[in-house]
RNA sequence: GCGGGUGUUGCCAAGUGGUUAAGGCCCCGGAUUGUGAUUCCGGUAUUCGUGGGUUCAAUUCCCAUCACCCGCCCCA
């Protein structure tokens, strides 16, 4: 047959490593960045909202050249004579505005938080999206290692106030640019002897970040950092003496915060701009994408890009790992659910409780009283407003409770005075 | 980019080379035209991810493709 005029036309999928968020999916993530966000501002942090797309030029010299992100994941694209490329990660385009709109004249320190979607080209699995989001923070222009100590705690508060236990912490100090390089020199004349012997990713790593090599899942890998020349040359305090005092007060703080904490030295993260301390926040429940947030400081990366010399520090977190996470949380509920055939009163009164700072929604159907009042039992709403014929000619509402069954009169008048907002 | 697994309705699923593709949840209608969470009755897949092949006949067999899941890798 050649005839394709009947043939059903095919649907169009979203493309791979997208999702679609809705219902109660969209209530969990509101939830959820509400309470960070609440969290974040009542500590001094705003919002700061950058493009979706930046120059090209801005990841490589940030995140570095040898990194998988900007080698083999980065969205980009040829504008006229321009490359761009979509945001893989947030606190470079918040860099990049910082010094674009002369931030760095704002009093200091200045506290930021973002909440944005970032992508990356990868095979997509559990916990790992192309398009997903983030929500970050960036202290600019404090040293003091009381600002590590702040994100870290506001971190480890927010996950708590979203009820998630068993949380690890793990956190290092990888010294400053200077030591790392001492220490790279050292560290790649103690393994190159053995080297052959590592995997074939570690034999590559070796000559673009050795670093990397540090956190390698590879068993047999990590067996040569147990011998004891190799580990005991790890564990020496081969960072500078400064970074080591900061490093010890962060951990200081923590001690008096009461927040618990693994030291693991060979943590190391993927992005270039790191120095001192850096972090990771992990969980048992994800799979193996589980790392739910990391962090650490970035004191050269203001300068780095052409901005005044600004110590800075701060942490993403996932928000698709974070709200699989709390995925058992209970969702908002509904003040008023009003049963009716009187629409017009209806949306009347709902938005006269609406104003009062009430959740109210309107049966919009025309469904007999019983099916409506189902309806609002599904919404989980506390009580059900019913607002028939009688009701709307004397006045006189009916409010049913719905966890008790329990049934009052009460007037207009008085149920949106009773609910009234006390005077500012 | 590499290895392994899966794909039946909004969701969870059973099933077979051959008349109308189980069941449960959700949703919708009714019993009950103004009072819910229980109960009872009824309804909802021209179709088995998509495309092609083998066959008299394909959801079932074969190939390709797409999507998802689990690893590697990477990171939030």
């Amino acid at each position: 047959m050649t005839s394709t005029t009947n043939r059903r036309q095919q649907p169009i999928q979203r493309p791979k490593g997208t999702q679609d968020i809705f219902l109660d999916k969209v209530a969990l993530w509101h939830a959820v960045e509400r309470t960070a966000t609440q969290l974040l501002e009542s500590a001094g942090y705003s919002e700061i909202r950058t493009p979706v797309f930046e120059s090209t030029e801005l990841f490589k010299r940030s995140v570095g050249e040898d990194t998988d992100i900007v080698n083999k994941e980065m969205y980009t694209f040829e504008k006229g004579d321009r490359s761009l490329t979509l945001r893989p990660e947030g606190t470079a385009g918040v860099v990049r505005a910082f010094i674009e709109q002369g931030l760095h004249r704002q009093p200091k320190p200045l506290k930021l938080f973002y909440s944005a979607p970032m992508f990356r080209y990868e095979r997509p699995q559990a916990g790992r999206q192309r398009q997903f989001h983030q929500f970050g923070v960036e202290v600019f222009g404090a040293d003091s290692p009381a600002a590590d100590a702040e994100v870290i705690q506001l971190a480890m508060r927010l996950f708590e106030r979203l009820g998630l236990p068993n949380l690890v912490l793990e956190i290092n100090n990888i010294g400053d640019s200077a030591s790392r390089q001492q220490f790279r020199e050292s560290f790649c004349q103690l393994i190159e002897p053995v080297l052959l012997e590592f995997c074939d990713t570690c034999q590559t790593r070796f000559h673009t970040n050795p670093f990397r090599m540090l956190d390698c899942k590879n068993s047999a890998c990590q067996e040569h950092y147990s011998e004891p020349t190799v580990a005991r040359f790890l564990a020496s305090e081969w960072t500078s003496e400064a970074s080591q005092k900061h490093y010890t007060q962060v951990t200081t703080i923590l001690d008096y915060l009461k927040i618990p904490y693994q030291r693991n030295h060979r943590l190391v993260r993927g992005l270039d701009y790191y120095n001192a301390t850096v972090f990771e926040i992990t969980s048992t429940h994800l799979g193996a994408q589980n790392t739910v947030c990391g962090g650490g400081r970035y004191d050269s990366l203001v300068e780095q890009l052409g901005g005044p010399s600004t110590p800075a520090v701060g942490w993403a977190l996932g928000m698709e790992r974070l709200v699989s996470l709390v995925e058992d949380c209970a969702l908002p509920a509904l003040d008023y659910y009003i049963v009716t055939d009187q629409h017009a009163s209806a949306l009347a009164l709902a938005d006269q409780l609406r104003q009062q700072g009430k959740s109210v929604e309107v049966d919009l159907t025309a469904r007999a009283f019983g099916k409506q009042l189902a309806t609002a039992n599904k919404r989980h709403a506390h009580s059900a407003i019913i607002l028939g014929e009688a009701e709307a000619s004397s006045g006189q509402l009916q409010i049913k409770f719905l966890s008790s069954g329990q049934q009052i009169e009460q007037s207009r008048d008085d149920l949106l005075k009773s609910c009234k907002l006390p005077e500012a």
